[in-house]
DNA sequence: ATTACTGCAAAGCATTTGCAAATGC
DNA sequence: GCATTTGCAAATGCTTTGCAGTAAT
């Protein structure tokens, strides 16, 4: 396919070679500006982040790395990650907290929620415009909708 | 006051008994219906889940339940939250899944994700007019957005 | 009487962390 | 040479589960 059909995003995947080669130089970067190092084992797990093109789980890239010839611990791929993450290379898809929330909803209609960061608080809303928009785009990628979720993570302003 | 002043989100607290002794006869038929028992312990988990009216962590619950005279132990508090979900009363404001997804963005533009729960596959989107309606919503609410998730649960049609 | 449910304590499991050895600078 | 990292293994902390006793039908 030539890159020019390419739609979505802006990434071209047959330059996926080069999009390691790209990002590394902008890695190397960010450690150099914190004074932390350029090791072997954050190579590793860089390209092995960029070699894929679908979601991954930590523990599974984790488990990936545990063995083979460039074998990286557990620690350090999570460690890695957190690095990644930080400098904005990698997004985690998964709220920041790792315990389950509930709230009652009889009697609620649904909703959704502004979570801040400092504070922990939430502020629901709810949204017409999301929730149709979300429909719409159920329908034209042929998805049957259960429910959807929507978070905005940030800081309530003044406080 | 007029259940018709009740404006959303600003719950009315004097309402609160009622909403229990509304819900709980249906939660009794969502048990009978399933031939599961009517429990003292799952009355308390249901009354305590009513008269709360923020969210609140399951293992919070469970402290809150683990000691005085209408004590609930953990495994049943847990027990009688996912029995709750399952009947609609509550919402589970985390993903399914508790491990943690990455992707890496770098020439990504932002998208989010519609879920399969049958294969576990994404699909990814994109919309300009959440993310605008989103920014509207944080003005209005004085909130300074980091970034926003949206997550559709759901099957692909003729997987 | 039956059978489901509860409490308990132990197990699970992804993730995090302390520390000695290894490595980058 | 010195400080940061790594690997390892143990610890964490929420959640789940097996089992024997208890309660609902």
């Amino acid at each position: 396919m030539g890159a020019s059909d390419k739609k979505f995003g802006e990434s071209v995947h047959e330059g996926e070679d080069r999009s390691v080669d790209e990002a590394w130089p902008l890695f190397v970067s960010f450690l150099k500006g914190r004074a932390s190092r350029i090791t072997q084992a954050r190579r590793i797990v860089f390209e092995r982040v960029f070699a894929r093109h679908d979601h991954f789980r930590a523990d599974d890239l984790s488990a990936e790395l545990a063995s083979g010839e460039n074998r990286v611990s557990r620690g350090t791929v999570y460690r890695t990650l957190d690095l990644m993450t930080e400098a904005g290379f990698v997004q985690k898809i998964r709220d920041h907290d790792v315990h389950a929330h509930y709230e009652h909803i009889y009697g609620h209609g649904r909703h959704h929620h502004l979570i801040c960061e400092a504070s922990g608080d939430f502020i629901e809303f709810s949204s017409k415009v999301i929730s149709e928009e979300i429909a719409r785009i159920c329908a034209e990628k042929n998805f049957e909708e259960q429910f959807h979720r929507v978070v905005v993570f940030g800081s309530r302003k003044g406080v």
